[in-house]
DNA sequence: TTTGAAAATTTGTGATATCATTTGGATATT
DNA sequence: AATATCCAAATGATATCACAAATTTTCAAA
């Protein structure tokens, strides 16, 4: 009787010591961010619930959280989906990334030191690797971490929720392009920007995190945007 | 028997149509937005439910996003409270404040109409009124309205969530500011942006936003956070 | 008066029950 | 065959219940 039995969402592993609530949110979050739900598919509360072999309740709040973070459309009534991505959303996204990503960076500059730097590279080199293996989700996920490192060096910074929320809103989209693009990882630019954090170059990492974004997904995406319809 | 006796949330009317969960979480919201809820206060969810003559249900769920949003931040176990401000952090939701709102702003010059600019200098015009009869509240709230009107001509924008965000965190502190600065309304910066807008100037705008936000805010918050610790 | 431990209460969390609304399909009508 | 209508099943939303964890209170000992 379970309405979304072709529904696969991914396991992970159960944190100890969190909330079932929490688990379940981190579970489709991730589920969500590695394309695992298709967008565009139909998701009920207690679809889901059977899912994952809980009540109701529990997975309420996290569709809660997701809804507020827009990784998951209510509709007007009822339904829930994974949105659909537009060409214009797609381009505000992006632009939107840079423009905060450029912004945090910056103030993560004067933060950064030798150890951190030497984190980076090994990150960067493990992705190498992760290229040539071509294991997208691992990749995927590294890089998340790369970026991640190099903005949470600031202490005090504020923006880190932001752009995870706004990686949120691209994850099912950019995991299209990727399954469909093979020349994605082509030119490196991590490299630029371990470059522009060793010597300490303000502009040279706003040009570096500018173009690793562009390059990145922007002209991908907008060339599988403008063939096909929706995404 | 009620813990949060002396809570005090303001009634707003109610939306509808809409779910309880939905209400509460404007409800909240406002409440935070206009400082009504003192930042340290401990709050429970069965403390809220019963201020608000509800079952604990819905709230968990407003409580839940709200939490997201970092407009009430979950201790390590059981008691919530809205976070208190640091120098830091301040100085940070700032600064993001700037870039990201700077950034939507010229996202959203190509859309600019005649029509709205009349429609933005008719709200600056009745913020000069608000501002002679000290009525903070709706001065906070038509604000809001003025920059949210500018952000959202276009269509397509996709930062105006955050942007919210960010106002939200900043809220019950610059609430605080505003109870304690007299002058603080002095230099009228729309004007400014008005005549920005006016002429497409996209630098002029840039540096408009700026001010304004820089001369609301920043500066009174710096000194209230020299002078108290916390606040 | 201060301190410390045990009991009583409160609280968060998740499952269940209930009810109005919506959906989806079967049947009837054109 | 296409369309409209109605009814059964499923769904979302909220209240209530049950339970474990944590907090507060009580009260005796120092």
């Amino acid at each position: 009787m379970i309405s979304n039995g072709e529904l696969n969402i991914p396991d992970i592993p159960e944190l100890s010591g969190t909330t079932t609530q929490e688990y379940v949110y981190e579970r489709l979050r991730n589920a969500i961010m590695l394309g695992a739900i298709e967008p565009g598919t139909s998701l009920t509360m207690r679809g889901l619930a059977d899912c994952l072999g809980l009540s109701p309740t529990p997975v309420r709040e996290a569709v809660r959280r997701l809804s507020s973070e827009h990784a998951i459309q209510i509709k007007d009534n009822r339904r829930m989906t994974v949105p659909l991505m537009t060409l214009e959303r797609f381009e505000e996204l992006v632009a939107l990334r840079i423009a905060i990503e450029v912004h945090t960076a910056k103030r993560a500059l004067p933060y950064m030191s030798d150890v951190i730097i030497e984190k980076m590279t090994e990150m960067d080199e493990r992705m190498d690797g992760l290229i040539f293996e071509r294991d997208l989700d691992q990749l995927t996920l590294l890089n998340q971490e790369f970026h991640r490192t190099l903005y949470t060096v600031n202490p005090a910074q504020a923006s880190m929720p932001i752009i995870e929320s706004i990686w949120l809103q691209l994850g099912p989209f950019q995991r299209q392009v990727l399954t469909r693009v093979t020349e994605y990882y082509e030119i490196d630019r991590h490299k630029e920007i371990l470059a522009a954090l060793m010597t300490r170059d303000a502009i040279a990492l706003e040009d570096a995190i500018t173009n690793d974004i562009s390059d990145g997904v922007l002209r991908s995406g907008r060339h599988l945007l403008a063939v096909t319809d929706v995404a």
